[in-house]
DNA sequence: TTGACACGAAACCAAAAGGTGTTATATATT
DNA sequence: AATATATAACACCTTTTGGTTTCGTGTCAA
C-alpha cells in the first residue's frame, strides 16, 4: 500500500451537498468548526466529519487557534476535476456545433 | 412531488470512479449495455444500474435499437459541473497565483 | 483553580450505495 | 414457431455514508 491511500478523493468530496456549501462558506473566509457549525441544520459532530473528507481531498486544510480550529480553503485541488471536465469539454464542444468550427477557427475565447 | 424528483445530480454521478470510467467510454463511441459491461469486471446488472444514475443525472441518453439499449454520452450537464468550478477559479487563480510552477506543468499530451 | 468552551474520538444507527442472482419480457435469428 | 439474446425488473445482501449521542481532553478566562 502506498502513501496515498487517500480515502475520499475530490469526486467524492464534493458529491454531498453540505460539503459543497461549506466549500462556499470557506471561499469567502476563514472560519472555526463551530462558525461553521452555525450555518447548517446539524451538528458540530457531522461538520467536523465533513471538513475531515474536504480535508482528505486536499480540498481544506485546517489549522489550530487556541482552543478552535480554523479552516480555508485550498483549491488546489480543484484543477484535478478541472482536468478531468476538460477532456469531455472537447466533446461537447465538437459534436455541438459541426459547423461552427468551420466559422471559428480557434477562438479560445470562452 | 415534482416531476423533477431527481434523485441523483451530477456530482453524485461522478462521484464513483466506476462511472467516470463508462463516461470516458461513452465519450469515444456510442456502446451497448452489454458491450461496456465487457470493459468492466462486474455484471451487466450493475453496470446497467449504473447507467440508469448516469442517465438520471442527464450525463447519458440511451436509444433501443432493436433489442439493443445504445447509450451515448450527453455532456451538456458537465456544463453545470462547470459553472461550479468556475466560482472557485477565481480563488485560485488570485490566491495562488504565486504557486504556478504547478499550472506550468500542464503539458495536456495525455 | 474552577468552570465554561471548542474540539476529537468512539459507539451507535438508519438509510443509501453498490454489488449479487433470478426471473420476465421483448426482439432477432433460424 | 422455436430458440437464443439483450435488457428490464425484482429481491436480496453487505458496506459505506451521513447523521446522532456521549465522553474525554486541552484551552481560555474569572
Amino acid at each position: 500500500m502506498s502513501a496515498s491511500a487517500q480515502k475520499h478523493d475530490v469526486f467524492q468530496a464534493i458529491a454531498d451537498p453540505t460539503r459543497r456549501d461549506i466549500l462556499k462558506l470557506l471561499a469567502e473566509k476563514e472560519l472555526s468548526i463551530l462558525e461553521i457549525t452555525g450555518h447548517f441544520p446539524m451538528s458540530r459532530t457531522a461538520i467536523a466529519k465533513h471538513l475531515h473528507i474536504l480535508s482528505e481531498a486536499k480540498l481544506v486544510n485546517g489549522r489550530k487557534i487556541g482552543r478552535e480550529k480554523r479552516f480555508r480553503i485550498q483549491p488546489d485541488s480543484l484543477d484535478e476535476l478541472k482536468q478531468w471536465l476538460s477532456y469531455f469539454e472537447q466533446f461537447w464542444h465538437n459534436k455541438l456545433s459541426i459547423l461552427k468550427h468551420i466559422v471559428e477557427n480557434q477562438n479560445e475565447k470562452d
